[in-house]
DNA sequence: GGCTTTGTTTTATA
DNA sequence: GTATAAAACAAAGC
């Protein structure tokens, strides 16, 4: 599932193709997939035919397409969701939902097999009409979040705190896997409230959260099941997982038998040895 | 055909 | 207003 280190990759992947591309047609097969302008596909055919696209930057987990009209395009790929750009001639599969052509001969195709990405055609200076954009909590691997910064952003928090992690108010990007992963290399159960967080535990996460994602780029993300970049390549830091999808599998470290139960209605992957 | 999956949004409650 | 948790929602694959 794309998270973070997903979606970084794959927009790394984006920016020498699309950069400096016109976008000469939009073809659009499952209309739910266009968040907004909602209901007014033409006005979003409309706006975006013609506008070239001057940079590709992420926040969180949404792509952002920056245009030469005041507007950006705002993607967000949920479970499933598939940016991947291909000579016009490439056979297409049939979960490819909206396709952006291009100048160079080439185009942008938003897969999805399950239909729950969006697609937002938003004025610049109204991050809201994108959904949660604007409401999204500091960038993880920011130069300006502090470990101090972070800390502060406990301040009157109980919550169970892998819902906190996963919460894009509190910090923004990172879903169930990364989530796990950061858990377990803090030595943090899962299950634990905020408010019983020591100090030097915060550090730890603040510490592995950023080694953790910034690792997850370097290994070009997490392909379980269908993740892959823009040139349709797998990621590898699967294979550095300690906990997520490991249930009944021994721990690297301690050997116990890895659990698997239910946080805040999420699958939950953690060592009942190593997380206290 | 019910269950599982995850990210986000909505709703209810304190 | 704020924080939280639970529920709802999206749709496909098994």
């Amino acid at each position: 599932m794309p998270e973070l280190p997903e979606v970084e990759t794959v927009v790394k992947g984006l920016r020498p193709l699309v950069e400096e591309k016109i976008v000469t047609g939009v073809e659009i097969r499952e209309e739910k997939m266009i968040a907004f302008p909602k209901g007014n596909i033409s006005a979003f055919k409309e706006e975006l035919i013609g506008s070239k696209i001057e940079a590709v930057n992420r926040r969180g987990k949404y792509i952002i397409f920056e245009l030469n009209n005041n507007k950006n395009m705002v993607i967000h790929l949920r479970m499933t969701g598939k940016l991947l750009v291909k000579e016009v001639k490439e056979f297409r599969d049939k979960h490819t939902h909206v396709i952006f052509s291009l100048n160079d001969g080439q185009e942008i195709r938003f897969n999805n097999i399950r239909k729950f990405g969006r697609v937002y055609l938003i004025d610049k200076n109204q991050p809201e009409q994108a959904g949660g954009l604007s409401k999204l909590g500091p960038e993880p691997l920011s130069n300006n979040l502090s470990v101090d910064d972070f800390k502060k952003l406990f301040e009157g928090r109980r919550a169970i705190i892998k819902s906190l992690l996963l919460n894009q108010h509190f910090v923004a990007g990172i879903g169930n896997i990364y989530a796990d992963e950061i858990l377990f290399r803090s030595g943090i159960r899962p299950d634990r409230t905020a408010d019983t967080l020591t100090e030097s535990e915060k550090e730890k996460i603040y510490h592995n959260m950023r080694e953790i994602l910034q690792k997850g780029i370097i290994y070009g993300g997490t392909s379980f099941s269908d993740y892959v970049n823009a040139f349709g390549e797998k990621g590898s830091f699967q294979e550095e997982l300690r906990v997520h999808q490991r249930q009944g599998e021994e721990c690297y470290s301690c050997g116990t038998i890895i659990e698997k139960i239910k946080v805040s209605g999420r699958s939950t992957y953690f060592c009942p040895q190593c997380q206290k």
